[in-house]
DNA sequence: AATGTTCTTCTACATAGCGTAGAACAAATT
DNA sequence: AATTTGTTCTACGCTATGTAGAAGAACATT
């Protein structure tokens, strides 16, 4: 699959955390107001936009609805599916994954391991 | 931290593999042997072996023992180590860890799952 | 010490991914 | 039809990576 570039990943954060699909316009007005952390306001060509997010559909990870004109624009996948599926990706290209989940729950917090025996559990 | 590249990949499975360290012949000999898969050998120019060491070091992945005359090669952490880390990565960065954990405990095998059970103490 | 061999470092080039956006083209609006 | 709005094409710069030659440093051997 591959990872994601800084502007990619705004983008994808931004599609996930938004029920609806959005547009390129809205997603460039988003992107200027919410600068992901620190950077001041930034403020981005809507064709910027639209290039990244060709990308991202070519890369499966976004559908665009090109029956409405302005097109609009959504995750494929739950943000939490496409995390899941990464860390998979990786895990299954380790060949000892005994010892990989062993360091990986010693890394999670204790909160995060009573979420995992509760699911394993049932 | 990053991903690595085919070939910086190859080198670091090799290192992981192996006991001691290795010097840069050794590494190019070994993959030219092991074609790591399907491709049919390859013969590496042992400059290329030793760029992507350098880069491997640069990453902090390696240690170069310098005193020995071939310089002798070793990955810094196992792979173990390396990969639940990247694992952990993927993962913090998530803003949904208990969705997450769900689907990815739904992609281990059974087996796998034992093992957590296991480890967790439930 | 001089010379040849072996190893390392420097420099470099090609390719691909990503951020970035203008130019050109298409569709909708007035 | 003319204007505005939206999409596609093309393109450029930068970085990571695979690749390796050329040049320099260290060692071995005569």
């Amino acid at each position: 699959m591959a990872t994601l570039g800084d502007l990619e990943r705004t983008v994808m954060d931004l599609l996930w955390s938004t029920p609806g699909a959005l547009t390129a316009n809205e997603l460039r007005d988003s992107i200027a107001v919410v600068p992901a952390g620190a950077e001041t306001g930034r403020e981005l060509a809507v064709t910027t936009v639209l290039t990244v997010l060709s990308r991202l559909e070519k890369k499966g990870l976004v559908q665009r609805e090109r029956d409405s004109r302005p097109h609009r624009y959504k995750a494929v996948t739950s943000r939490a599916d496409h995390t899941a599926e990464l860390m998979h990706e990786v895990f299954a290209k380790a060949p000892d994954r005994e010892a990989v989940l062993a360091r990986f729950i010693g890394s999670v917090s204790e909160s995060e391991a009573q979420t995992l025996r509760r699911l394993l559990g049932a």
